[in-house]
DNA sequence: TGCAAACCATAAC
DNA sequence: GTTATGGTTTGCA
């Protein structure tokens, strides 16, 4: 039984679906409509769900950490997420994606050298990441530093980008099975003012 | 700048 | 099996 759980807080709606304690996938938005079908269009088709409109105390605590992430606040806490159902592709690109650390970016296409296939992929995978936002696609730009796109909008991409700076001046690098992957400062993006 | 071609994992037929 | 679809990138005019 997945049990599924929705919060508003302070004008941002934050929904999470759980099943033994894992979380099956998240999302958030000004638009609850908008948040909670995100939600079930990433349930698995075979197993039954149930909406709680008062969240758990557990569930309490997961929400108020998506809305620290959304706030560009750092969080210390690992995330128990469902990954074992995704395509293999998708799960490493997604665990890559995660290790971007916080006031910085990645390109689709240095990603993809670091998990194998083409920018292209990459991006497929972060157009259809369930765990927003807290696998970070939002860190993830064109490799000349305009935003690329976002599910929930480029505005948005663009104002948890702002949260999330730290006056960090160069690039440095994180290791990824064996890679190292180049990350910039968020402030590379942020200088290019580039919205559609 | 702008455009065409290559890119490659997924999902949908 | 096959095709269609991208949150891309690169090269070339």
């Amino acid at each position: 039984m997945i049990e599924i759980y929705s919060q508003n807080i302070d004008d941002v709606w934050f929904s999470i679906a759980f099943e033994k304690q894992q979380i099956i996938t998240s999302s958030f938005g000004v638009n609850r409509q908008l948040t909670l079908s995100n939600i079930l269009r990433n349930l698995p088709f075979n197993v039954s769900f149930e909406f709680f409109h008062e969240p758990s105390v557990f569930a309490r605590s997961i929400l108020a950490s998506l809305k620290d992430i959304y706030d560009g606040k750092g969080i210390d806490s690992n995330f128990p997420l469902a990954l074992n159902r995704l395509p293999a592709y998708t799960q490493k690109t997604l665990k890559t994606t995660a290790k971007i650390p916080l006031g910085y970016l990645a390109s689709y296409g240095s990603i993809a050298k670091a998990v194998g296939g083409s920018p292209r992929a990459v991006g497929n995978v972060m157009a259809s990441n369930p765990f927003a936002p807290i696998i970070p696609c939002h860190r993830v730009v064109k490799s000349d530093f305009t935003l690329g796109g976002y599910g929930g909008g480029l505005k948005v991409k663009l104002e948890l980008l702002s949260r999330e700076k730290r006056g960090f001046s160069s690039s440095t690098e994180v290791e990824v099975n064996g890679h190292m992957l180049q990350v910039f400062p968020v402030e590379y993006s942020l200088g290019r003012l580039c919205l559609n």
